[in-house]
DNA sequence: TCTCGTTCTTGGACAGCGTTACATGATCTC
DNA sequence: GAGATCATGTAACGCTGTCCAAGAACGAGA
């Protein structure tokens, strides 16, 4: 007698396991202990499947608490909580990636950086816009640091930005240089944040917020 | 006699066509009028095979010439033209985000971003960490753009953020609704690029970029 | 207790995928 | 013409998601 909560489980647990390529239907039956219809049976197709385990994931997210005394900073707080948890849990996040579920993941997050938005003073579209400028910079640093731990090395940026031709003689050698190291994503992502945070919510007005 | 080349162009031309998906050994193999088998002998694997199609289309991709009268200005020109040409041939971006080989695919115009960089004074280390920043952006707002058309309808952002439980009673109504319908994303992308170039190179120093 | 209907589970199949071992034909070289 | 290299084809292996028809468990009514 599996249940539908029981599969999931097991499902989220596999993934964080083993990784988002483990997560077959054969291979899952197998791990509850059961036939592989089973899981069609309670929890519908494979994409059903990710959508619920994604779905489970981001609401077990959520449960971490906002810290700022402004309410700039919580939104900045709530745009790390996504990058941290996602990157903590990053075979779910792949999984959820490859699926196109990055929003179902971060759904509660993202909620709350609307109501931190919105205690800043940014309501309506202008947080709507802002929430979007924000959750697509920490999806693309996501993105990337991802990559970097599971593309083979040839597909790796310092890789294919260094291998240079002839043609780019006209590059500072100390540029290419850097070029061939990587960065320190998570230092450029905190700045890079703050840059986009400043140009929606600037810092002179987040003093008086909760007014 | 099919060479590697023609492979190549008719998959890169089926994946134009018919979309990412639909570019595999035996579709392509049918397509060039040969066995399978023939694909790995010039090609090699799925992977190399890939890789070799998001080489070549991003060497096809880096031939527009870049605009702007500062280097800033061309810097903002150089991201926008990731942007513009990712969107236009987006079968091909999906395949290669999939493939992580995103970093392949603009390899060409972030080399050209290197060089405007260094224009506006950007060099070394600065300029790659300038170069993930804006890359990650370009990047984030590419995955949410292709999403937008792909995804099924309950996965989108604005399904995802919209239906409401009972638990986000303290949300502005107008920033509810907001959130159900979809942003301007090209404007968003603007306005964000803005932002990041911005916090890396000032405008005030573009105007004496030159010397 | 027997039986009926619903819920749940199963084994076995299908088509598609990437990949490979092996055999065959074509072409060029000595 | 013999042999080596290049180029292609046939057929299979193991994997994937998915579905169909048949069986097992189980709760309720006669």
């Amino acid at each position: 007698m599996a249940t539908g909560d029981e599969i999931l489980d097991m499902a989220l647990a596999l993934v964080e396991a083993e990784g988002a390529e483990a997560l077959t239907m054969r291979r899952l039956a197998g791990e509850v202990g059961v036939a592989t219809t089973t899981i069609y049976w309670h929890v519908g197709n494979r994409d059903d499947l990710v959508t619920a385990v994604v779905r489970r994931h981001g609401e077990q997210m959520a449960r971490t608490p906002v810290n700022g005394d402004t309410a700039r900073d919580r939104v900045l707080d709530v745009a790390r909580l996504i990058w941290r948890t996602s990157l903590e849990h990053r075979e779910v996040t792949r999984l959820a990636a490859a699926h196109g579920a990055s929003a179902l993941q971060a759904r509660e997050l993202e909620l709350a950086m609307a109501r931190e938005l919105q205690a800043a003073g940014v309501v309506g579209m202008a947080a709507r816009d802002a929430m979007r400028a924000i959750t697509a910079c920490v999806g693309g640093f996501l993105v990337a640091a991802l990559r970097t731990d599971q593309a083979p090395e040839a597909l790796r940026r310092t890789t294919v930005l260094a291998d240079h031709d002839a043609d780019d003689g006209d590059l500072n050698p100390a540029t290419r240089e850097a070029l061939a190291e990587p960065a320190d994503l998570p230092a450029v992502f905190e700045s890079t944040l703050r840059a986009v945070v400043d140009s929606i919510v600037p810092a002179d007005l987040s003093a008086n917020a909760y007014l």
